[in-house]
DNA sequence: CCCAAGTCCTGGTTGC
DNA sequence: TGCAACCAGGACTTGG
C-alpha cells in the first residue's frame, strides 16, 4: 500500500525526472479516476506545460506546472507510477499517462540516431511518458488552478517531514475515545500513515491498537512521537513496502517489508516476548499486535 | 463469498 | 434542549 514512504520514494524518483520536462500529450485519462477535472479539459490544458516541481504531503504526491496549474495525484491502495518508454504501451491497468518532452531550451541537443543515449529513457530518438496504473482503480488525478486546497487543507502536519512536537501531538490525542489506531490513520491529526505503518510503529512503542487515543501518559506519548518518525524514516530509507504491488517507477521493489514485525504477521510469534501475535479489527482495518507486549 | 484498504460520506452518539 | 464535535461503519474497486 502506498503510504508516506512508498509515495516519498516516487516523489525523489519523480524529482530526477520531471522537472523542467514539457508535458507532449495526454494519452490515457481514465474519467473514473479524474476529480476536479474532466477528460476532456485535462487533454486540453496540460500540453505545453512544464513540471516545475513534485512535492508530496501525507500521501498526495502534488506537481506545480507551469501557469500555476497542479496536478495532484493519490495512489490509493494498488497505484504504481513508472516513468517508462515505448513498452508503457503493453501494460495493463493504466488509468492515465502523458507524454513528456525536453525542454525547448537547456536540455541536451536533439542528436542523430547515432547518439549514445540512444535507447536510454528520455534520451533522443526516445519517447518517455509518466504512467499511472491501478488495479484496484481508488487511486485520484486532480487538475486545478491554484494547489488543491480542497484535499490539502484538512490534512494535518506531515508525519515525516513537518515540525510537530510531543506537545503537539497531546493536544491532539487529548478527549478521544477513538483506538489509538483509527487516530494514526486520520489524516486530519497527522498525514501519511496508513495501516502498514500504523500496525508497525504501535508494535514499537508497545501501545494497543484499542487503547483510547486520549488514554496516553506523556511519557507514552513520547515514545509514540519518536517512533513515528523512526519507522516512517526507516521506510523511506528502505524505499517502501512491497509487500503487495508497491514498486518504484523503475519497477523497483522496497525493502521495508523484510522488516516488518506486526503488520500481516498475526499467528507468528512476537519477536520481543515470544507471545502468538493476534488479528483483530480497529477502525475496519485488519490489526496485528502482540497482546502481551502491547499494552 | 469474503478479504485486502485508501478516502469519502452518512447517520448515530456523546458531551458541553 | 440544541448543536457541534466525534466516531463507527458502509460504499467504492477487482483480483486472489
Amino acid at each position: 500500500m502506498p503510504e508516506l514512504p512508498e509515495v516519498e520514494t516516487i516523489r525523489r524518483q519523480l524529482l530526477q525526472a520531471l522537472p523542467g520536462r514539457l508535458i507532449a500529450e495526454v494519452e490515457e485519462a481514465d474519467l473514473f479516476m479524474l476529480r476536479d477535472v474532466t477528460e476532456e479539459e485535462l487533454r486540453r490544458r496540460l500540453p505545453g506545460k512544464r513540471v516545475e516541481s513534485v512535492q508530496r504531503r501525507g500521501k498526495f504526491l502534488i506537481l506545480p506546472l507551469s501557469d500555476s496549474l497542479y496536478l495532484t495525484i493519490h495512489l490509493g491502495m494498488t497505484g504504481q507510477l513508472l516513468i517508462l518508454g515505448d513498452e508503457a504501451q503493453a501494460l495493463t491497468h493504466v488509468r492515465f499517462s502523458f507524454r513528456l518532452l525536453q525542454p525547448a531550451a537547456g536540455g541536451p541537443p536533439a542528436g542523430t540516431g547515432a547518439s549514445r543515449m540512444e535507447g536510454a529513457p528520455g534520451g533522443p530518438g526516445t519517447t518517455t511518458r509518466l504512467v499511472f496504473r491501478d488495479v484496484r482503480k481508488f487511486g485520484r488525478v486532480h487538475l486545478t488552478e491554484g494547489a488543491p486546497a480542497a484535499r490539502l487543507a484538512p490534512m494535518g502536519p506531515d508525519a515525516l517531514e513537518d515540525e510537530w512536537t510531543a506537545a503537539e501531538l497531546a493536544e491532539s490525542l487529548r478527549g478521544r475515545r477513538a483506538p489509538l489506531k483509527a487516530f494514526l490513520l486520520d489524516q486530519r491529526r497527522l498525514a501519511g500513515i496508513g495501516n502498514i505503518y500504523a500496525d508497525e510503529i504501535l508494535w514499537s512503542t508497545r501501545l494497543s491498537p484499542l487503547r483510547p487515543a486520549g488514554s496516553l501518559s506523556s511519557e507514552e506519548i513520547a515514545v509514540l512521537a519518536r517512533e513515528i518518525r523512526s519507522r516512517l524514516a526507516e521506510g523511506v530509507r528502505l524505499r517502501g513496502c512491497s509487500i503487495s504491488d508497491f514498486m518504484d517507477t523503475e519497477g523497483r521493489a522496497g525493502g521495508f517489508q523484510e522488516v516488518l514485525q506486526a503488520y500481516g504477521r498475526h499467528g507468528e510469534a512476537c519477536s520481543r516476548c515470544g507471545t502468538t501475535l493476534v488479528r483483530t479489527i480497529v477502525a475496519g482495518r485488519g490489526t496485528a499486535y502482540c497482546p502481551r507486549c502491547q499494552r
